[in-house]
DNA sequence: GTGAAAGCGCTAACAG
DNA sequence: CTGTTAGCGCTTTCAC
């Protein structure tokens, strides 16, 4: 029963209201004696002080809000989600603040809920998913004054604070290693064109080529949708041009592939060497097992949430900008060759 | 800038406060006339409502928490929870509810923010998914007042509410279709026996073997932990009792059963079929594409907010107990014996 | 170092 | 139907 309020509180241990608020909010200017007495008092009745009270007279809500639009809800599914909900989430409880999900399945719902959020003091941050560029609510919140950190960045975004993963680096990690393996004719199954990590992904692996003097031959380029279905198709369109080794910007797409190549009769890696991108769990489980390039997930998720906690206590200059490093995990489908 | 206050749009529109929370909150008594010209005010102004004072006016703040305990927290990941979740959310979308997620990873993290959530008013109700039984977590939410709706019911939970999906019935269902098709020596690769899916998916099993009037052989029973790794472990076990079919807990279970059998060379559905529970997306991309019980999580997810919601008006009782169906889903790797 | 007092912005009786 | 009046339970100056 919270029937409790700090008024009672103040009452049982014979101080002031304003005591016990200091107590609570770990304040200084209590005599150690006093303080003492005030939290044995709060640890024996199991006090606890409410939220909206709270909120109100500070005009903070310690809630901080996971935005996903409804165009990255799609991808919700995705084995990504979860773990930058863990690693925000993380974040969360050690620094006393609650999550809260804004999960947006229609337009509709993103011009009902989103200008609440935003104004009504729900959440004293943001931290929002953004695939595609020019993103309506991602756009909103730039013009609001709501602190808020980007995950993934999408078009040009000056003074925007994100954490995002070196796409660029980690698909010119993986198409170089094909490179020094010996490989001469590699294609690549690139993602969406609007989505800026399919971009830089397929930037990598054209700057790849390029620093080796090779040509980038469009034939070897096929889109895809980051989905296996659309691997697999990819993988059909690509084998007319009999490349020896494909880049796929997704482990999901380097799956299909990999059923398109079974289905086909097709040896890997003898005959073409497959490298995927995001090292999910099936990665280390597919036959042959699947090199990969294995993104920081949870840490995105840590260090967006502690920037944007970071935000909150020092003020949202400057704009925090991270990019993190991509690891190329070896196994068994890009081959050996040498 | 929400500088706005109820007081100003007051003045604004010419009335009361008490007028304009009542044109907000959908009250009757507020002439027709007088509520257009309210309404155009906020709409103009774009007025919203501080939610920690009406939340403190009100007790009541319009947040639904998911608890997440953190012996369920290992399968977080799992495809499972994004779909729960996204039915979760759908509905609190649609009745201006907030979903706030718990996530806990220690015990720590349970001990010191669960009394939080309990008790300061931060949510108004919690949906917990609970596993195992004994689980403290659901023990202190039926100890306290809190309205709750709890995701799989664990042990005996007299006046509890809570969503579940028929594991029995699925599993019973699964297990007589392979009778039906003519296999003698099913096996079964069960989950963890703290489990309460894993135990009913078990009984399910039992009990259609037993309609038949068949004996239930030790031997052909291995339990896994629903991980592909312990699903490849318990069928290499099982090979040695050579049974003709398999029905796995677990989707997961079944990947590797399959992954073994394509080691050993045992042709999957010719000499041993398989049938998986779950549904997850890579039952149809498997080789065999696997037969499996599809049980429709987003539906568990969206059944849980409502019946919280309506505990929520209506009071908790009588408490909500809901056992949703599930559905075979034939595909290729249970073979198609006459 | 501590207490008194003034709100934070809203809802909810209660009059009228 | 509308306005007045009390708070909701806390934080935060400001005196002392």
């Amino acid at each position: 029963m919270s029937r409790l309020t700090l008024e009672k509180i103040a009452a049982l241990a014979g101080v002031s209201r304003s005591t016990v608020s200091r107590v609570i909010n770990d304040q200084v200017n209590v005599r150690p004696e006093v303080r003492e007495r005030v939290q044995q008092v709060i640890d024996e009745t199991g006090y606890q002080p409410n939220q909206a009270a709270r909120s109100l007279a500070s005009k903070r809500s310690t809630i901080l809000g996971l935005v996903i639009p409804r165009n990255v809800q799609s991808v919700f599914a995705d084995p990504y989600f979860p773990r930058l909900i863990q690693g925000i989430s993380l974040v969360c409880n050690e620094n006393d603040y609650v999550l809260s999900l804004f999960l947006f399945h229609t337009e509709d719902e993103e011009n009902k809920i989103y200008p609440r959020v935003l104004n009504q003091g729900f959440v004293d941050g943001v931290i929002i998913t953004s695939m595609v560029s020019g993103d309506t609510l991602l756009d909103q919140l730039k013009d609001s004054d709501m602190p808020f950190v980007a995950i993934g960045r999408t078009a040009d975004m000056p003074d925007v604070s994100y954490v995002d993963v070196d796409n660029v680096g980690g698909a010119t990690t993986a198409v170089t290693h094909l490179m020094n393996l010996g490989y001469k004719h590699i294609a690549t199954i690139a993602g969406p064109a609007d989505v800026r990590a399919a971009i830089d992904r397929l930037q990598g692996y054209t700057t790849a080529l390029a620093a080796r003097g090779l040509q980038i031959d469009p034939d070897l380029i096929v889109r895809g949708d980051f989905s296996e279905a659309s691997g697999y198709a990819a993988m059909q369109q690509l084998l007319s041009h009999s490349p020896d080794a494909v880049f796929a910007a997704s482990d999901a797409m380097a799956q299909g592939a990999l059923r398109a190549l079974r289905e086909a009769q097709i040896g890997v890696p003898d005959t073409i060497a497959i490298v995927g991108f995001d090292d999910l769990a099936l990665a280390a489980l597919e036959k042959p097992a699947l090199t990969t390039v294995r993104q920081p997930i949870q840490r995105v998720g840590k260090l967006a949430a502690e920037n944007l906690l970071d935000m909150l206590q020092n003020g949202v200059d400057p704009p925090r900008r991270l990019l993190l490093p991509t690891e190329l995990v070896i196994r068994d489908s890009c081959g050996k060759k040498g």
